[in-house]
DNA sequence: CTATTACCTACCAAGTTAATAGGCAAATAG
DNA sequence: CTATTTGCCTATTAACTTGGTAGGTAATAG
């Protein structure tokens, strides 16, 4: 289940992308028009920079921008940025974490082909889609 | 991210599959195979019971057996029964949660699709298929 | 200098996960 | 009938995650 984390990120990148005039949008403009609490934003954007999906400035003027075209953000990059690894199950999330059933595991090749399923279909969803 | 209760319990199901003799299986047979605590087991059990996955019968000769042909069990209705629905997010899972965005919501689409898709692929597997 | 804005640390309440522990109830083999 | 086997029921737990809040510091434009 994708959390407020992953889903109020995207509403930010769109939100970013409709009103991008060029300068900086304060994070004040968009908890506003998001009608989210901009201290709880402050958390998930401080996430997007360290990301590469959005760049900050301080001060006077300041705020966020984005970093690229729309159609350069696929929605698999935001969502797994903010909700870690989108595998379905432990052992494929983590390649330290080799479980020592995988060789004779039944349901392995399920999940692994649910995950390819998965990020195919969030990677090939652009921002620019929304 | 698919938890323990929804992993074991297809585990669960595949032991007592494989180990069909007409009779009933115990848990601690079930339980020593898959080298889970019977303990942990019982909880995830009891709940398969409840949805009309297995049944129960106590007494000495007593354990699990299954309802039905394997072939008849989805693992979409094994996993949703353990998990709860295999909604990507909150206003879908939830029919009572409507939120006063959904008109207007940039990204409904995209989650309404992913949550279709993501039922055929579960829907579509069956137990026999592991 | 001052107002604005990002950025940083800390804290918190509620819920979930993955178990463990102990005992009671039911059914049957002998 | 009795002993044993087995399911079933009710806590309790430690660690972690979620969805926030609160308050302060740093940078910058005018």
């Amino acid at each position: 289940m994708i959390s407020t984390k992953g889903r109020y990120a995207i509403r930010v990148m769109i939100d970013l992308a409709e009103n991008d005039n060029g300068s900086y949008i304060p994070l004040k403009d968009i908890a506003a028009r998001q009608e989210v609490s901009k201290k709880y934003l402050e958390i998930i954007v401080k996430t997007m920079v360290a990301g590469g999906l959005v760049e900050g400035a301080s001060g006077k003027g300041g705020g966020y921008r984005l970093t690229r075209k729309p159609d350069k953000y696929p929605v698999g990059e935001i969502l797994e940025l903010m909700e870690g690894p989108l595998s379905s199950v432990a052992c494929l999330a983590d390649k330290k974490m080799k479980c020592p059933r995988s060789a004779k595991c039944p349901t392995l090749p399920m999940w692994t082909e649910y995950d390819k399923m998965v990020h195919d279909f969030f990677y090939s969803k652009k921002l620019s889609d929304l």
